[in-house]
DNA sequence: AGTGTATGAATGAACG
DNA sequence: CGTTCATTCATACACT
């Protein structure tokens, strides 16, 4: 970590002067000529960690001036040509010579990498893509557009603004993994525990009585562990497609601490439990229905991928430690679910609040992810809490 | 000021047209190579394209993908890693290689902004606000981090604070993982233990291990996954190049950047920090200690009957992450064995404090287990702690 | 409407 | 040089 400011490269190692002034620093990167100028700064010294130091905010007449001639073809000045064009742009504004050379850097820097991507792209996979959406287009050029939320009206016109780099990116984008979501991963699937974990389930589903432990029992404890054996296994089929990279990601084990689970690419599907849960309320959006109703007990089918993936509106599809769940809308008994010792976050770290009776006050998202931490854990979590925080900083 | 946008380098300008398209574009952060920002033609100021091009509304299921990626350690994915990603949450909806970037770069930025402030907190703790920034100061406790009361509607959205966390063992152990899955080894082969998540941590010292296993070469990759070896890693491409190490990160994802090429063998070689430890007191807990500075290793309680022996000369035996290892016997610099981005935790659940140089205020206990968190995790954690820590009282 | 927050996007500054 | 860090700008949304 090492954060904070670790910045200039100690030649232009002033002072923060505030003030409009750059760095007024003298040859930029270059260790010349050893005088910097440190001015005085001027009052505020206002804490914070360190110092403040503006950055340099060029000028759009100077940025006029350094693209032509970035644009000239002098895309590495020289220390001479440096200080030069810094005198030229202090016309416009204050601005040392290490803002010069940086800006020449990094524009340097970004124009290549921009390319390099380009061309990667560009000759890169064509990939089919499935994708259920809108068409996307051939490929070349624009890309596909996706409909979804706007409104596009400005009618298509795309054209590159800057009026050049047109061509650029064919990629197309596309390139869609052959994985739709909640069913069968590309034929992934983790199969695993599945047989373990569905006759279990199967049978253990009782719909009467809010017995929570049952669920608890395997669910909990799958689900913990974030079930699965990743690793290894499954995958054989990813075929054809070259795999030229994406194809496996990370499969990868439970991490120490709470990281347990964290597929990233929740390859572990196997198991689709479906939590169902009185849908009390058929949703739609998440009112926030404190309802006490003690939701009953959960059955829990399990459904094998290909089966369900279909259901519509129906339920609701969360993850939960990386496993998919589908739970109905509506209100959702965190409690009967999992039990009393744990705690539903959500992805941004905030804990579903729920009722007196487990229920959580607001309704699980659809396609958001949540996670099970057991309360002792969270004790010690927060127990060594500060001790890490000494060793972070 | 300056402000409006000056923005768009260019290659991402491209004309509004709404839609979502995010920046299929190529690559993020270079501003184009060939275009630019004012174009010098027509005079035209600089900026002030017109156009408000939407910005990348990034779906759960995104974010979800991008959560796990960066919870599993790769808080700075390289280039090809992020066209990997781009490729997967392309699944879920138009995307691009900038906007994942600058995801990644946003997210372990905000991180570490927040843990920052947290430390603050922490030090300053007795009262619970946070207040971020400096604005309004005073003890106006906004509501900030609340974790209730959220509301959120249906679809995208989903707002992350940054924090997320990772779901956790069964047991109510803390600290005890889930290794169960040990089955199979991609092709290292860890030799050993396991026993824990049957067994008990209390016994994790065995001392008899008759063979440990060199350890070497493990990446930090496999221990963190606990011996990995996913799936299939295709790590073809580019790898002929330079990027002997890069390649191997690449592998296997979850790799904490910084830790790149750490091999564990190295601090036999590297590091080989001997440490006569003055195998004396015993006590044990690591509790607090955090502190501190200078340490006194003598905390170290060493398991009877093997510590004389193996003590003296030899090599200290420990397991990391159900991995078995063996250390010099001395002070362990755990950023040169692992890197940067992690923070060892002995099998209480407390970290093991290093100095600035990374070195392990405390020797290594023989026998003992510890547990390679990674640093972003603890982020996660500890930000989790608080909004919990919240409900909780 | 206005204000604050969360977060995507851009880019100056630095490090290795 | 390629990457990474730190800041800043800008926009979407929530709340009052």
């Amino acid at each position: 970590m090492a954060s904070s400011n670790r910045h200039w490269p100690s030649m232009f190692k002033s002072k923060p002067h505030h003030h409009q002034w750059q760095h007024d620093i003298n040859s930029p990167p270059l260790p010349s000529s050893a005088s910097h100028r440190s001015s005085p700064f001027s009052g505020c010294e206002v804490e914070r960690s360190p110092e403040p130091k503006p950055r340099w905010n060029p000028k759009p007449e100077q940025i006029r001036v350094l693209e032509a001639i970035f644009n000239s073809g002098m895309v590495n000045p020289p220390r001479e040509e440096i200080r030069r064009i810094r005198a030229q742009l202090q016309e416009y504004g204050q601005v040392g010579d290490a803002n010069v050379f940086y800006w020449f850097q990094n524009r340097k820097s970004r124009s290549k990498y921009k390319l390099r991507l380009l061309h990667k792209h560009s000759l890169s996979q064509p990939q089919p893509q499935p994708q259920p959406q809108p068409s996307s287009s051939s490929s070349s050029s624009s890309k596909s557009t996706k409909p979804h939320k706007n409104k596009d009206k400005n009618n298509t016109n795309l054209s590159l603004g800057g009026g050049q780099m047109m061509g650029m990116f064919p990629s197309e984008d596309a390139f869609l993994f052959p994985v739709s979501t909640v069913g069968a991963f590309g034929g992934i699937t983790a199969s695993s525990q599945l047989g373990f974990l569905s006759g279990d389930m199967i049978e253990q589903h009782k719909p009467a009585h809010p017995t929570v432990e049952q669920c608890t029992g395997y669910l909990l404890s799958e689900i913990m562990n974030g079930n699965a054996s990743y690793g290894t296994h499954h995958q054989q089929h990813l075929s054809d497609k070259e795999d030229e990279e994406m194809s496996m990601k990370m499969l990868q084990q439970p991490q120490p601490y709470a990281a347990t689970s964290h597929q990233i690419t929740s390859y572990n599907n196997n198991n689709n439990i479906i939590l169902h849960v009185p849908p009390i309320t058929p949703t739609t959006s998440t009112t926030t229905t404190t309802s006490t109703t003690t939701s009953d007990p959960l059955d829990i089918v399990l459904s094998t991928s290909d089966q369900l993936q279909v259901q519509v509106c129906t339920r609701i599809r969360v993850f939960i430690n990386e496993m998919e769940f589908e739970v109905s809308p509506g209100p959702f008994n965190v409690r009967d679910a999992f039990g009393e010792e744990v705690v539903l976050i959500n992805s941004a770290g905030q804990p579903i609040v729920t009722d007196e009776y487990g229920v959580a006050l607001q309704p699980l998202q659809h396609g958001a992810s949540y996670y099970l931490v057991l309360f002792p854990l969270l004790v010690s979590l927060i127990q060594m809490n500060l001790a890490v925080w000494e060793i972070m900083v």
